[in-house]
DNA sequence: ATCAGTTATCTAACTGGTTAGTTATTTTAT
DNA sequence: ATAAAATAACTAACCAGTTAGATAACTGAT
């Protein structure tokens, strides 16, 4: 069993959420890390410093396990974005805010892109499986919509923008690079994760997101 | 063993250069189909029509199996792209192209995607123990320093752009719409590689590049 | 041309370690 | 007491890689 886990058990009595709780951190550590094929439930149970019956109990399989792991991930990213209060903000500023910050969520969180790229794998299968996940509106697609819907208002976007198009373009634009920035690396045999390269991505994320956005002059 | 690799075998003598073609496309579909993790070397040497050890004798291990796989996406990738004749082409309409063009190809062989997908869940560990992909010099990235060169000269594209930014960019807008759709469609409910929503989502992607690279009036 | 020796190609069966999931049982809180 | 929580030991299937050997192709001497 893990030291910090042992740790975690000692402190409390038992407490059937918490151990729960337990479990889907150490699972969704071991799914981030070696992805849904890879992880194994034997490391999941030692890391979570419960026998590997526990996780059976109370998560039926390794696949419903990683549903859970999924919908928890999901609904963390949610409870992040709703932190948001750019909704008010002047469009084209809230625009530049919204893609620095979908940047900083996928470079503080690469589990989740991790995750994400695992479950593409398997064409989504675990997402399809949840009941949670497609219910959970996204704040993030209503902030662009809003953010959208006044740009156009005040002259200053065109009016031809989908927003789930934008939505994906403001989320690959920073996703795919740190997704994909091991390959990119060996490619182009330069460091992609330093902080100076960062905000230059970030910066660069954001101006073509802006100038898109911007209605043609004239 | 498969049907068409019976079919194959039946075809023709012993060819050493044949029977390794064969079974790295059987492995390359493997490895696409189920990642680096999920794929089984019991499933290629069956789908190659050859016995397990062939592979062993061909390749060694099926990490360096990966490898060869990977090594052969990437000099297919690199044949189509030279294919280009877009160099001498008007840098905004080259640019548009670029983009039409490289979303094609990640629309017609969905396999590389995956394979990328699955080697950067292993921090590109395979692509780094090839010798050759790090060589392959990249006619696409040329093509664009080319046609940036010719486009700031003429006045008409701003002169801050980093061509490895762009390229990323040009990649991500459609191969993050292609590599995540499984979880967006089930996000969004709605269908995005149908014919219409995939020349949308194209079209989308080239007035993003294009109106990023256009100087700011004034 | 043909035959012996040699090497490359390919096969069948096996091995040892791993892995998801199960069963039988004990411990703890109420 | 008893029900929930947790454990230890087990199982059956799986899987990457190996071993030992067979067959086909090549080489050079006659």
């Amino acid at each position: 069993m893990a030291k910090a886990a042992v740790r975690a058990k000692r402190s409390g009595k038992r407490d059937s959420a918490a151990s729960r709780e337990r479990i889907l951190e150490a699972a969704t550590r071991e799914f981030a890390e070696k992805g849904y094929d890879g992880a194994r439930v034997d490391e999941i149970a030692d890391a979570s410093g419960f026998n590997k019956n526990a996780l059976y109990h109370y998560f039926g399989s390794k696949e419903k396990l990683f549903v859970a792991v999924l919908e928890r991930a999901y609904a963390t990213i949610r409870d992040r974005q709703s932190d948001l209060s750019i909704r008010d903000m002047d469009p084209e500023e809230g625009m530049r805010r919204l893609v620095e910050f979908t940047a900083r969520v996928w470079v503080e969180m690469p589990e989740f892109n991790r995750l994400l790229a695992s479950e593409n794998l398997h064409e989504a299968r675990h997402v399809r499986q949840s009941t949670e996940i497609p219910k959970m509106y996204n704040p993030l697609l209503e902030t662009i919509r809003e953010l959208l819907k006044r740009g156009v208002e005040t002259g200053r976007f065109r009016d031809d923008i989908d927003a789930i198009d934008l939505y994906i373009s403001i989320s690959a634009l920073s996703a795919h690079y740190i997704s994909h920035r091991h390959t990119f690396e060996a490619i182009f045999q330069t460091k992609l994760l330093s902080p100076k390269r960062l905000q230059q991505r970030i910066d660069h994320a954001a101006d073509m997101i802006v100038s898109y956005l911007r209605k043609e002059p004239g």
